[in-house]
DNA sequence: CTGAAAGCGCTTACAG
DNA sequence: CTGAAAGCGCTTACAG
């Protein structure tokens, strides 16, 4: 690359008249001492000359950037960005970048995206997707995530189940539970269940606790009152269709995420049906646009924009000890759901 | 910061019995002739000491790094994310990370962000929100720019008016001049505005299209038909309120976006109101959502996502000649609007 | 407190 | 084609 020449540490040096040494100590150790008026003096050398420091050289040097990794699935999906708003705005505090990366929920991806994080000497990586349940990439992103740490990073995930790292466990299970409690206590008996991949720790979680929720009531879940599908509103879609189109169709639909959820409403409009006079609908996340869809969604709310906080907040603290925050989520009834006609 | 030592090239290339500079070169340069089985022997060696380059070391010696920065307003926004999701989607293509920030429409904030990526060396700065209309600002901002490109750097805005680097150019004034002419021939001749902050040029041409389609049917906007609010769900909301408790309230709302729209919807919704038989509401973007809303929304629909990959695939071409892709808007007639009763 | 020097891990003219 | 050496722009023991 072409370029003017810029201004190096060692010209503001030269233009204060000190040394290399004590021109970065200056500029970059606020807790330096230093004989009266030579930090002013270096200061104003910087800002007459337009100093502005090389990043890479300073991490070559230090080990360590001044940047945070963050992984999620899917920016276009509002539960990431709601969670990555939070992720970004206490990183500003802190003058820290953030480079984000999409997993799409594969797992080759994320693992390839959290070693270049790594290699880039982030301060931090924060995986804000559910983890994915395969043995053999569990062991390499464990092994790749500890060596980051023992080589200073700082490691957040957004998912229970991680040994190494801060976590912020976000209650699935139980929020799930609840939210089947409240449906079984409205009168609803016949359940259809919108899953995503089983693969994702996260849904697993969900289920099991729509489970627990149901067995808590003397109730189970047929084999065919599960549906696996992507998690996006497409999925819903489809999902909605394949569990409204059989012979006994449920009285109550409760889809794996928000986003899910949309999907199934949108398939029941488009079929003429009414929500919740034909069937209740419920989602799982508590995604701003929830509160608006019609009808409006119930959901399990999760407080994302915190959750992302939290998680930038946890990457900024040292590796041990760990910190576990664990976030329930709260039941919102709207109206997307009433009891069984 | 304390850690295992890391296998340098150095390593990599002791073990192949060659110099640091051939190992670079095997490893670096595809095109690098060498004696035969040279360059399988260095891979080897690096695959077997599991070698990972150095992204700081490299960056601080060519000069430029292997990321991508991308300016939005909000990342929570649906407009920016579904935009994001596009130059993520192209950039991972080139194995590229990107680094998202976001200004919040705040013109030092921008500044800022775009220094420090600038600083940061990445190949490209996508700036992907609208440009703030501050002439002092508009003067740092391409003074910085035009040194950023100069060093090397690549420029790509998603907004028009920046001379410097390439640009997709959205047709925000031709899009909403359409929108409008279609409510006119619907029948309507009263209405209302919703605007965002005047100090976005998205803003103005928006506005500038609204006025120039009512125009072209010898009508105008009265000084109190249109409000000015932030652009959110909750600025439409106000927006709403403002227009609607007038004493003569428009029958066709324009919300300056999609997600504005979405405010107007819910605070219409809230006071028992019928969209569109009490009133018509129209957007502006297209994102996913619009297709979901209740009624479904009428809005000039941008392929975001493709922009976004647009915007990433502008970012990769020389500076020179400068390219200006020209994205229009299609209108999509939905449930929202209806000829005024 | 201050400075000269080594070092961070690469790339790339420059000689051979 | 290959290697020794300089250089990218910082930080930080190590002496003074």
């Amino acid at each position: 690359m072409v370029g003017q020449p810029l201004v190096r540490l060692q010209d503001v040096a030269e233009h204060a008249g000190v040394s290399l040494a004590t021109a970065s100590r200056m500029l970059s150790d606020p807790e330096y001492g230093g004989r009266a008026g030579l930090r002013e003096r270096v200061l104003a050398s910087a800002a007459e000359l337009g100093y502005r420091p090389n990043p890479h050289a300073r991490a070559l040097a230090m080990a360590t950037s001044t940047n945070i990794g963050l992984v999620i699935h899917d920016v276009r999906d509002p539960y990431f960005a709601t969670l990555s708003g939070g992720v970004i705005t206490v990183a500003e505090r802190h003058d820290l970048l953030v480079s984000m990366v999409c997993s799409y929920r594969d797992a080759s991806r994320e693992l390839e995206y959290t070693k270049r994080l790594a290699d880039q000497r982030v301060r931090a990586i924060i995986l804000a997707g559910s983890s994915v349940r395969d043995s053999a990439h569990a062991a390499a992103m464990h092994a790749e995530l500890v060596s980051y740490q023992h080589s200073g990073g700082s490691v957040v995930s957004v998912t229970r189940g991680r040994t190494v790292g801060h976590v912020v466990d976000i209650d699935n299970s139980g929020g799930m539970r609840t939210l089947v409690h409240a449906m079984v206590e409205l009168g609803h008996t016949s359940f259809g269940v919108i899953a995503g991949p089983l693969r994702l720790l996260a849904v697993r979680d969900r289920l099991q606790g729509i489970r627990q929720g149901l067995k808590d009531h003397g109730l189970t879940l047929g084999r065919d009152d599960i549906v696996y599908v992507d998690m996006s509103r497409d999925g819903g879609l489809a999902g909605a269709h394949l569990l409204m189109k059989r012979p006994k169709p449920p009285r109550c639909l409760l889809a794996i995420s928000d986003v899910v959820a949309f999907g199934a409403l949108s398939w029941l409009r488009a079929q003429g049906m009414t929500v919740p006079d034909d069937v209740s609908v419920t989602g799982f996340g508590g995604i701003p646009a929830a509160i608006d869809a019609v009808p409006s969604l119930t959901t399990v709310e999760l407080p994302l924009e915190q959750v992302g906080e939290n998680a930038m907040e946890l990457a900024l603290k040292p590796a041990s000890p760990r910190h576990i925050v664990e976030v329930k989520g709260t039941l919102v009834r709207r109206d997307s759901v009433a009891p069984p006609r």
